[in-house]
DNA sequence: CTATGATTCAAACGAACGTATGAATCATGG
DNA sequence: CCATGATTCATACGTTCGTTTGAATCATAG
C-alpha cells in the first residue's frame, strides 16, 4: 500500500487545521501556519485537498458525518422504543445536543477542539462555509424538527423552530468559549477547573435548554409598533 | 472649524466598516473594501484612525459606550424604584437583553447592522477583539451579575453565572443570524417577514431566556470521578 | 490675500497570501 | 532491481494585504 505516508500527512494536516481554524478562524489561518504546525511541506495541502476551501470542508466532513449519523441512529432508536408514541422533549434535546456535547470527551472524534470550532463556525461570516454547513445539517435538522413537533403538539410550530434556534445559539456559544466566560467579563466560576467544566456543563446546559424550550409562550401584546408592554 | 469634512469622512468610514465587518468579519474585510464602500481615499483610514485594529475598536466604542451606559441607567432606575428590595429576574433580563434588542429599531445607534456585528463578534477568534470587548463590558456585567444574585438568592451563584452565559449565547446567535435559520438548515418560519421578525423576536427570545434562567437546577448525579460534592 | 495647518489624493512599499511547478525522493509491482 | 506512479520538496508566481509617503487641495486665521 502506498498509502502510509499519504494518510499520515492528510491526517496531520487535518488535525493542525482543525486546531488553528478553531483558534484563529478560517480567514485568520494561513496555509503556512497549517503546514508549519503539521510539519509538512507547504504544497501538501494543495496536493492532498486541492485548495484551502476544500481543506476546510474536509475538516468538518471528517467529524460531522459521524456526528449527524449518530444523531439519526439515536433518534431512530428512541422512536423505535417508543413505538409510535411521541417522544419526550428532553429525550429529543438530549439526542441532538447531548450527542454533540458528549463529543467533548471523545478525542478520537475531535473532542473539545472540534466542538469549539463548530461552535464558532456557526456564526462564521464566510458564505461558502455556512452553505456547506447547511447542507451537512439538512437531513438531521428535519428529522429532529418533526420529532419536536410531534412531542409538543400544543406549541405552535413556528415557536418550536425559533426555540430550536435559540438552543443552538446557547449551545454554540457555550462550547465556543469555554474560556469566554472570563472573556466577556472576567468572571471566574468559583470552583471551575478544566475537567470539571465539561462534565458539569452538560447537565447545566441541558437544564437551561429544556427550561427555555418549555417556557410559557410569548405574548405578542398589542400593536407591533413600540409595544413597551412586557410580561413582568 | 476644520472639522466638517473630517467628521463626515470619519463617520462614513465607520458606517462602511460596521456594515462590512458584519458581513465578512474582521479578517475578511479589507481596507480597500471599506474605503471603497465609504467613497473615501484608501489612506483615510490610517489618517483618521491609525490602523485597522483601531478602526475596529472605534466601530464598537461608538455604539457600546451608549449601550452599556444605558444599561446601567436602566438598572439604576429599577433599583431606585425598588428601594433596596430585590428586582424581579424578568426585569433584570429585560434591562440587559431588552435594552440590547431594542437597538434593532434605533438606526441612529447602529440598528440591526450593529446588533448582528456584535452577535458575531462574541465568537470572533481574534484575540485583541475579545480582549477589547471584555474591557468594554466589565462594569456592566458585574452590576447585572450582582443584581441577579440578589434576585435569586436560592440559586447557587455559579449556576446564575452559567445561565447568564447561556443567555448571552442564545441572544448573540439569534441576532447574529436573522437569516441563520435558513442557513443552518433551510427552515422557513412560516409567517416571518423582515419587519415581523425583529418585533416578535424580542418577546420570543425573552420567554426563552427567562424559561432557561428559571429552569430546575441540574442534578450532578453521581460525581463521575473526583467527588467534589456540590449541593444539587 | 496670503500663510498655515488640516485633509485628501495617487502612488508605491514590503510582506504575506493561496497556488503552481518541476525536480527529487519514496514505496511498491513486475 | 529496476521502472513507475505516488508523494514530498524547494522555489517561485501573481495578488492582495495594511501601511506609508509626499505632493496637491482645502478651509480658515491673520
Amino acid at each position: 500500500m502506498p498509502e502510509v505516508r499519504h494518510i499520515d500527512t492528510r491526517e496531520r494536516i487535518l488535525d493542525a487545521a482543525e486546531q488553528l481554524f478553531m483558534e484563529h478562524g478560517y480567514e485568520g489561518t494561513s496555509m503556512r501556519q497549517i503546514t508549519g504546525e503539521a510539519v509538512v511541506n507547504l504544497a501538501a495541502v494543495n496536493y492532498h485537498f486541492g485548495s484551502k476551501e476544500s481543506l476546510m470542508q474536509e475538516v468538518f466532513r471528517r467529524r460531522l458525518d459521524w456526528l449527524n449519523e449518530e444523531r439519526l441512529r439515536v433518534l431512530d432508536g428512541m422512536e423505535q422504543a417508543a413505538g409510535g408514541k411521541p417522544l419526550k422533549a428532553s429525550q429529543i434535546v438530549d439526542g441532538f445536543f447531548g450527542t454533540l456535547l458528549r463529543l467533548a470527551d471523545d478525542k478520537r472524534r475531535g473532542g473539545i477542539v472540534f466542538l469549539r470550532l463548530l461552535g464558532r463556525t456557526h456564526t462564521e461570516p464566510s458564505e461558502f462555509i455556512r452553505a456547506f454547513l447547511a447542507h451537512e445539517y439538512a437531513g438531521v435538522m428535519e428529522r429532529y424538527k418533526q420529532a419536536l413537533f410531534k412531542a409538543l403538539p400544543d406549541v405552535p410550530r413556528a415557536e418550536i423552530v425559533w426555540r430550536f434556534h435559540f438552543m443552538l445559539g446557547a449551545t454554540s456559544y457555550a462550547i465556543a468559549g469555554t474560556d469566554a466566560l472570563r472573556i466577556v467579563a472576567d468572571w471566574d466560576i468559583e470552583e471551575a477547573d478544566t475537567v470539571d467544566r465539561i462534565d458539569r456543563l452538560v447537565p447545566r446546559l441541558m437544564s437551561f435548554l429544556l427550561g427555555g424550550l418549555r417556557a410559557p409562550l410569548p405574548q405578542f401584546d398589542e400593536a407591533p409598533d413600540d409595544a413597551d408592554a412586557r410580561a413582568a
